[in-house]
DNA sequence: CTGCCGCATTGATGTAGGATAAGAAATGCA
DNA sequence: TGCATTTCTTATCCTACATCAATGCGGCAG
């Protein structure tokens, strides 16, 4: 819980007398690797703010082949809006990549403290913005940059992410396959460009 | 304002009294075939709801090449919110297809609105969400389907845009080029495909 | 009517990235 | 520790789509 009440702090900018009283309600719950945090097909209850580990989010297309949608490390939020504020049955899974502790944030909890504080609300409204500026970015990326400008965007963007991650999701998460990702990292490495 | 009197009776659940007090700040405007509603680079100031006409937003690539975001026929609303929330530069231009009537939507008269009626309040955030989970299936289209697949899928959602845009433009917005999207055609046709 | 311009089509050729297969390296697990 | 499984790499071939270039053709300004 941790993470989170800091979290609010830094960004809802609410007292910790606020924070303490809005907290107190919520339940947080630890994910071994591997496990799913929801299944596709499921109605997503909860945003999982991660405390602590690593979560993905992602679909599963027509011929089996997995779209991951979103890296979750400390201190993001994973969820599938579209279910959560609709009740409709979910198209992603979400699954643990480590051992992860996540604050559940349900719809009710949201509704509270949107109405108890002004600050809550607005700091709640400009997550959504801001959510909608990265699925705007990524589609503009997926329209016009080469493999390789994606992956080294991606890596500008979570560095950490590069090192915590298999690398068939993250070629996953370009929308190329593995081998793809294996070229693109060979090509850069010749022309000698340093990660880390 | 007509089209969107009758929109937010509709969608937001107002009072057609409610509705003449909120709308009579509001202005609108018509521009030309070829207008530009807003240039890259600029603050996009408004969210412009489409009366009549159609409208479409695209970004400009280093390559000089574009790629379009999003069409807006009537009852459409065509905006960057990332913009417009956080009053940043847009990397969109926003430019109209036909001659075209909008009412122009500015951040005061939404958080008016909001304060004023909890059902606009709702209303609004409810298009937010829609929103985002269009931009949602649109990556998942990008990350998964075929240039046929994604012609299909615009067709299915479009219909009538299909006969009002020029086939680059389509093509521009499916993230291929004007010839290829020509020879899909051309093999849909083969295949006794009627798209009407 | 005519010449031009923007758009669509068609063909020839190029290329990024996919599919498949196999081996190497890393990781997990008994 | 050693065996098995997963992950990463490499090589070959293949396919979807891009690029380039030429042709056609409807609108429309003069």
């Amino acid at each position: 819980m941790e993470q989170y009440k800091h979290f609010l702090q830094e960004k809802a900018a609410l007292t910790p007398e606020e924070i303490e009283s809005l907290t107190s309600s919520l339940q947080s719950k630890t994910f071994r690797k591997g496990e799913f945090l929801l299944h596709a097909g499921e109605v997503c209850a909860y945003a999982f703010f991660v405390e602590k580990g690593l979560l993905r989010s992602f679909t599963i297309d027509e011929t089996g082949k997995e779209h991951i949608i979103q890296f979750g490390p400390e201190n993001w939020f994973v969820t599938d809006r579209s279910s959560a504020y609709f009740s409709e049955p979910s198209d992603f899974s979400i699954e643990a990549i480590e051992d992860t502790t996540v604050v559940l944030i349900d719809a009710a909890f949201i509704s509270r403290a949107s109405a108890a504080y002004p600050h809550f609300m607005r700091f709640n409204e400009k997550a959504l913005q801001n959510h909608i500026r990265q699925l705007q970015k990524r589609i503009n990326l997926l329209l016009s940059a080469t493999a390789e400008k994606r992956y080294l965007d991606f890596i500008r963007l979570y560095p950490d992410l590069t090192l915590r991650v298999p690398q068939w999701m993250i070629a996953s998460y370009l929308g190329i396959t593995p081998e793809s990702l294996s070229r693109v990292r060979k090509e850069l490495a010749k022309n000698n460009f340093k990660p880390h």
